[in-house]
DNA sequence: TTGTATGCGTTATCAA
DNA sequence: TTGATAACGCATACAA
């Protein structure tokens, strides 16, 4: 009867214990690979919990233990979805991320569902669903990282580096990009610029900021700014298209992302304008199409393995107490066609 | 002492219950909404826990209830790291999962650490980790799934939908797809075919039989057939190259994915031939930029936000002991230049 | 090196 | 409608 019983439910670590005729600790030291436990105890151990296909209940661990081995990640979904990809870049940085925290066995959680204010960010941690999280994009929640920051609440931020943010971010020099953008077009001689984008997301502004500190350079240089609120394919496509239509005709242009780049190049052609005959043009983030597109663009490149990799190391380095500082990634021009 | 103790922790239920003055099952069921409790306590409780900073312990509430409500979703970043992206579509699938999971309140535990093997599989739902699975893109794993069935694992396939996959697959028409890319080389009058793709990938296989099918209606149609290992944008350029090279000269070409699309055009024109001039090609997907490359790219599209909610509610279905049939979603042909 | 006893923070069961 | 009590399955402190 009581057999019966336990027949139809899964094994506990008592279960084990009471089979390979040891003690409970014992069972979970095994498993735990510790190494006070004899080699042949340990055998028959692991021995009768695969007969048994008995595992660990991680519900119970992580209730039991301090930590609880889960990162949640946070992705700007809205700014992602419904075509409106910046980029396939920032999947990558996902897939760098979760490659980083298999490596050291942590859960990664998918952007938790309720997620949106300050309090959504203290709860999820308070209620031991995450050790903290991994922001990837940090767009126009700056004030609300700082607030979390303060509160002590582990976070690694994928976006703009500033020196008084109070929290750690990783991010490509958004700043560096700009300008190699800016003197690129110095070179070769264009006047008239024209960045786009949307400046409301730090990482962009600093894009922005960065193209016009090379305009400096040159009195006679104009810088345009081409405002994109969704930063989608269409959207930049239709913004690029009215642009002109209203009689602007820049000869140097700075897209926020390689995507972003081909919409511009498709809507310049549209009007009779050709690059890099008529104008020049430099993306960002170097996505494998972009070599190949006719023509090949110009464009920046930032390093996203690394970037997975140093956003989770920044994270486990607070989980362990430290505060480890910002880090700016190396960033640089890769010249093509336009 | 024991006052400077609780000072230092987080408030337990057992704390709200205290101060809110009632007894420890109240203020569960308050929290949970549950309708077996008086306004007024339920007002004080939660006014209470709002004042306490208070957040229920989801790890505790995981190990006493039946349900996680987790869902581990599955992601072959292997096949699609390193600018190896077939397209930004599996993306814009997870995220159709993520915000219809968001929905339901369920978490995403993405492509959880140490998952190789059928074990693995069963260890982490035994475990309780997850609830069941959202595989995104079969790839060659349907005989490991299939299995997972039997055992009956709850789980949701995209990929290819095969009348005795013995598992609930989502995915879009493939074999009609195929057809579709064959219909339109007849009517253009074109012989000579080439399918570009990993065809051990049983969804890619059916385009590729699709294609076949087509190709029956007349018999001096060859249809050849270029293997892509890797699926990568770079792999598929220089094996394209390759088999130009070898004399090889297609008329029509039909690919895995855009922007494999965007390789083969590439590849193709480095040889002297243009699309639609020298061959016709359709791609699959209907990422954004194939509307707006150059030539504008003739694809299949599938819808991804529907196959995201179809995913979810099939999962859900099967938690709540159902066993619901496999589904193929419409699939249709966007007629471009090429 | 092993075992005993205890507690982690909830929710379910049952009785009131 | 509420409360007392008992699981849930594990890991740790401590003693042996």
């Amino acid at each position: 009867m009581a057999d019966k019983r336990r027949k139809a439910m899964r094994p506990t670590m008592d279960d084990i214990a009471r089979l390979a005729e040891v003690s409970k600790p014992t069972v979970s030291r095994a498993l735990s690979g510790s190494p006070l436990v004899s080699p042949e105890k340990r055998e028959r151990i692991l021995q009768v919990a695969r007969e048994q296909g008995y595992a660990v209940n991680r519900n119970a661990q992580k209730l039991r233990q301090a930590r609880t081995n889960t990162v949640a990640v946070v992705l700007d979904f809205e700014s992602h979805r419904h075509g409106a990809i910046g980029d396939p870049f920032i999947y990558e940085l996902l897939a760098g991320v979760s490659e980083a925290l298999s490596v050291r066995d942590v859960d990664l959680l998918l952007s938790p569902p309720g997620l949106n204010g300050l309090d959504d960010f203290i709860d999820l941690h308070r209620s031991r669903g995450a050790d903290g999280y991994i922001v990837l994009g940090q767009g126009k929640r700056e004030a609300m990282f700082r607030e979390l920051a303060r509160k002590d609440i582990p976070m690694a931020v994928w976006g703009a580096v500033m020196a008084d943010s109070g929290y750690c971010a990783v991010g490509s020099d958004n700043f560096l990009g700009g300008m190699l953008a800016g003197r690129r077009f110095l070179e070769l001689g264009r006047r008239k610029w024209l960045f786009v984008g949307n400046t409301v997301h730090d990482e962009i502004r600093l894009r922005y900021e960065g193209l016009r500190e090379a305009a400096n350079a040159s009195p006679d240089i104009s810088v345009d700014l081409l405002q994109i609120d969704m930063m989608a394919f269409a959207e930049t496509y239709k913004k690029a298209e009215e642009y002109l239509k209203s009689g602007n005709r820049p000869d140097a242009v700075f897209a926020f992302s390689d995507t972003a780049s081909m919409a511009i190049i498709s809507a310049f052609r549209q009007n009779g304008l050709v690059a890099p005959r008529d104008y020049s043009l430099v993306g960002y983030n170097n996505i494998p199409p972009a070599a190949h597109f006719a023509p090949a663009i110009t464009t920046i490149e930032q390093d996203t393995n690394m970037a997975g990799t140093l956003l989770v190391e920044k994270l486990m380095q607070q989980l362990d107490g430290a505060r480890p500082k910002s880090v700016t990634l190396p960033t640089k021009l890769i010249v093509r066609e336009t």
